[in-house]
DNA sequence: TTGAAAGCGGTACCAG
DNA sequence: CTGGTACCGCTTTCAA
């Protein structure tokens, strides 16, 4: 771990001068050039980026800010992000809060402290309190020296926040999967496995999901809809009590894939028939949805595309700061259609997605 | 982002103080304590965690560079590297390096760069060619100022490097696979889906696989071992080639889980049952294994422990390189253990891994 | 108890 | 084309 120093000392010039070398070799002969090559060489210098990004308010670097690798949810949204990063040589790194929002915090400070250029952030910042709020205003106003770094949110926006996002209508996609449940599938008891109370996207899964039993005439009622957490357990916790309770019901619409994986492992226990006695519809379509049996119904979220348009907009951003320009916040929001599989319908292909694992 | 400078104009004190205040509120009087503190809460300071790093040597934060984390196989050993880390309450933060050797070095000359304290790393660094050689020696050489920053080496260890390692024994692991499906499932041509042929632990792997076919007096067949790349489709790929070219077999033996998910499925479209006609084993034991139908055999790994142990053995390094003491280098080796489902054996009960997803 | 100044490893401006 | 120097944001002697 030789410096600048040892390297400018053992090349026989200045510092400036294999400061210039390193950087682009302009302006420097070609035999101090040399020398200094060979010094960098024979010393296994690399130069600290950590303090060149001090100077200079660049670091070539993006930050991953997301709740848990364990989501699979996540793992093509960071092939998309990768794509793109690699395109212009952005190096990423990842960081997990864990849903904890004092993580999330301190991880945000952290990466802005001079780490990175821009932040891509699937945040867990719920409520409306004012901690909360001064949180969304200070992602505003990240930066190193007058720089701005910018921010892009994935899955939901924070809003009138300024923050830009891109996302899905979460809201939409419940709705019309229940829709297909009552329509196609011809169901009318449908419980909803939700996501924590507090999540916000859970929340909006909940209204698509009444909206959708109004829209149709369907009573709603209350103690159809259980939380649970995102994990493959919770889903299967939720089911196995829901039957022992002798809860009727003839399809379950669970809030991601991972639950219904879990709710289908409790029926299946139960010796309940899937889809025959109960239609099973996840959400986010991973791949864990297709290699079950019976393959998975899902909607299908486009998070490949989800995290390219996010580094891609994140590019945007962080050329107009470096630009001195100030571009307008804007929240993109994706497309996301039904994926039929067996678990709603009897004899519907599969289609592959393991073939992305 | 206000900056040191800022809260010290605004408290009316030197930054001599403003220091002393964030970071113990020793030797300063309550006066001023208060001044500055009001002044950090009004203009919202955080303090720059990377030009702090600069100057003490030390970040509290921690590095760990997989391949990928659609390796599920990472998922769990993340956890245990969090669950271990918050005790000491480091930050985490991780790379995925994509199986190129040449951002694996940029990544860890990145993170030395006194971004982190310590570096877990999953490295692609193969064969034995020079620049490998410089490269490891460089891994035991890595500081910031005087002090070192540790590597750990996750599942496998560079042979006499003197860098750390927790690994397990691939050799036998394959070995005790192999020597179960001839003995237990009473099988003989078995095929081997392999890691790519440069990969150590591949290599390793099929070593075992060789050794426990001569040990049972079973003919070696090169064309039985089928190179795959980690991913589901290769996997699915290997066996539809085989199959279709009417390769005789009885039972298949994956170097990892989501090859022999592929495996599944190739057999399961080309109506070969599962495990009647082929018996298929995986390695590693991801949550995958067990939501398949049938539920796939595998090898445990003691994941969660690998990550917790490689991030205990890098604080002892760590504290030990703070004290500028010097500790001999080691490699732990966990065991490993066969998992029996239906894969192999109709009618075994699933013991079930989705709990952990 | 407090402040001034040096320095961590770099870059960039300015003068020669 | 080259070297000296100030400075990035923070910590830490050293004096006062």
């Amino acid at each position: 771990m030789a410096d600048i120093k040892d390297v400018a000392k053992r090349a026989g010039v200045s510092i400036s001068t294999v400061s210039r070398v390193i950087n682009n070799s302009k302006n420097v002969s070609s035999e101090l050039s040399v020398k200094v090559e060979r010094a960098i060489e024979d010393l296994g210098y690399s130069t600290n980026q950590i303090a060149r990004g001090l100077k200079i308010s660049r670091t070539n670097n993006i930050a991953v800010i997301i709740t848990s690798v364990a989501r699979t949810f996540f793992t093509p949204v960071l092939e998309g992000i990768h794509k793109e990063a690699d395109k212009k040589g952005y190096f990423i790194v990842i960081a997990e809060t864990h849903d904890s929002f004092e993580k999330e915090e301190n991880l945000v400070n952290l990466f802005a402290s001079q780490w990175v250029d821009g932040i891509i952030l699937a945040s867990s910042a719920y409520g409306d309190d004012l901690s909360r709020k001064k949180y969304v205003k200070s992602l505003r106003e990240l930066k190193k020296k007058d720089i701005r770094i910018p921010v892009v949110t994935l899955e939901f926006a924070f809003e009138n926040s300024g923050v830009d996002a891109v996302v899905i209508d979460h809201e939409k996609a419940a709705y019309e999967a229940v829709s297909y449940l009552i329509q196609k599938a011809g169901r009318r008891d449908i419980i909803h496995v939700s996501l924590p109370a507090e999540h916000r996207m859970g929340q909006q899964r909940i209204r698509g999901y009444r909206r959708a039993l109004e829209d149709h005439g369907i009573e709603i009622r209350e103690d159809y809809i259980i939380e649970g957490d995102y994990t493959t357990y919770s889903g299967y916790k939720a089911m196995k009590r829901a039957i022992e309770a002798g809860q009727r019901f003839d399809a379950i619409f669970c809030a991601n894939d991972q639950m219904a994986v879990g709710a289908l492992k409790a029926c299946e226990e139960q010796g309940i028939q899937v889809p025959d006695q109960a239609a099973v519809i996840g959400n986010d379509d991973v791949f864990a949805a297709s290699i079950v049996t019976p393959a998975l119904s899902s909607i299908y979220v486009p998070k490949f595309e989800l995290g390219a348009i996010a580094l891609k907009r994140l590019e945007e951003l962080m050329d107009a700061s470096n630009a001195g320009r100030t571009i307008k916040s804007k929240v993109i929001t994706l497309d996301t259609k039904i994926v039929e599989r067996e678990s709603t319908c009897k004899g519907a292909k599969n289609s592959l997605k393991y073939l992305e694992w």
